[in-house]
DNA sequence: AATGAAATTTGATGCAGGTCAAATAATACA
DNA sequence: TGTATTATTTGACCTGCATCAAATTTCATT
């Protein structure tokens, strides 16, 4: 219950921009039931009907969305001190599914106290615009991978993300513990199995990864970023004839 | 200036869930600006500061993120009675350029008065959250459909789309005018120009559609529906086997 | 520690869709 | 009205990644 956002690693939501000590204090009186989902487990499903947000404690989340036909793609990874569940406010359900790849502890957000503001929260509410808005960005960036990007370009891009936001949570910047596997790499990386797995060997000969199973360490960074920013363009692409 | 949100076109601004007559006359006070952007031209560009989202009033537009390499990707098409520009929130500068495809008029919204609540507006922060997550899920849809699904799937989509999005606004769901050229259909589902001209005489050959350049009719909804939905799955996707 | 199931890797092969090139519209402009 | 420019289509060919299959490795359960 005395969760002290104050010292919470839910960046996105307990550091906003100037976040005050009065401010917290007073999200904190809104923010104060915790939920554990066991690895394995959803946090919510497809369909079902929309509640809070949930700001990730510890542990890590996938979010996947379903196909009629049963196809089902990955649309995001959540790692501790991100928000999610921002996709169920249109339809007030969920449209996708969240499921828990470790045991994970998250804070519950009830967006309609956010947005009730006799509570004072008036920086809070631009807090939720922008985290929606970066929510929108990451999705568009995902786009732009998906849809203009060869496959070592997307693993390449993926493993920087990673790195860059677990950096940002304090960790060494190359090395990682994936959380999810191959398949799930895959399917939100828009390609099988099989290609994800060639690629981490083929990096790894090229001496940009040392990879041992779900840890990974970054060999050459710089290696990776120049593979990502090199056009050896893909599909469409205006890549302007210079 | 004297611009009558009440009847105005503009669905997602001004036609909000409960949009009470007295909350309109409020919306309008607000929402005073507007602006005209010729075709070819552009309303943001990638990098420019965040000033206000923008509702079309009439015309068309779309967005694009460009990769350091020259690569560009188009995240979104925009068309009469829709909002666009969330994405410059985040970051408070665009992260992508929206150009006009045609002729357009745009209501200029200053978020900032949407958000400072002095003014009763509180219902209407719930819709732009409402908004915004929107256009979370119609990204997580894209990300389906560049993630798993084949071109001629993708490209079925996209006329589904357009049409559902047409008929919302009251014209006819089985005749379009595409807006955007065959390069850019391209870009935004992530192929090449001369697949996309392919499938679309395929699309032909099959009488599901009729094409005249830009114009095109839909012959066989059902048809189209049943090729979006029918799995003859490609990459990752845990489609079950029953 | 042994057994079975799931995940990952590796190899061989095929095809969807990219690339290159050239023909044909459509559109813009003088 | 003709000419240049840009967009679209069509064909021939090639390649990146999917598919299929089978070997390994890892993980869970007893």
């Amino acid at each position: 219950m005395k969760s002290a956002c104050a010292n919470c690693n839910v960046h996105e939501l307990c550091t906003p921009v100037g976040a005050t000590e009065d401010l917290l204090k007073r999200l904190e009186a809104l923010v104060y039931v915790r939920k554990r989902i066991k690895a394995g487990a959803t946090l919510y499903h497809n369909g079902s009907e929309f509640h809070a947000l949930y700001a990730i404690k510890s542990g890590f989340i996938k979010t996947e969305t379903l196909h009629e036909d049963g196809r089902a793609q990955i649309t995001g990874f959540y790692m501790a001190g991100e928000i999610l569940g921002f996709d169920g406010i249109a339809s007030e359900a969920h449209l996708c599914t969240a499921v828990a790849l470790e045991d994970t502890e998250v804070c519950v957000i009830p967006l309609d106290r956010i947005e009730n503001n006799d509570n004072g929260l008036n920086e809070l509410q631009h807090h939720f615009y922008k985290l929606m808005s970066k929510e929108i960005v990451r999705d568009h960036t995902i786009m732009m991978l998906l849809g203009s990007m060869h496959s070592e370009e997307r693993v390449a891009a993926f493993i920087l993300n990673l790195s860059h936001r677990s950096q940002l949570r304090g960790y060494a910047a190359d090395h990682l513990i994936l959380r999810m596997k191959r398949e799930e790499i895959g399917s939100y990386l828009g390609m099988k199995v099989e290609t994800v797995s060639r690629i981490f060997t083929h990096f790894q000969e090229q001496g940009l990864l040392e990879v041992h199973q779900k840890d990974v360490r970054i060999l050459d960074m710089s290696g990776l970023k120049k593979l990502v920013n090199q056009n050896s363009s893909k599909p469409d692409s205006a890549s302007k004839h210079q």
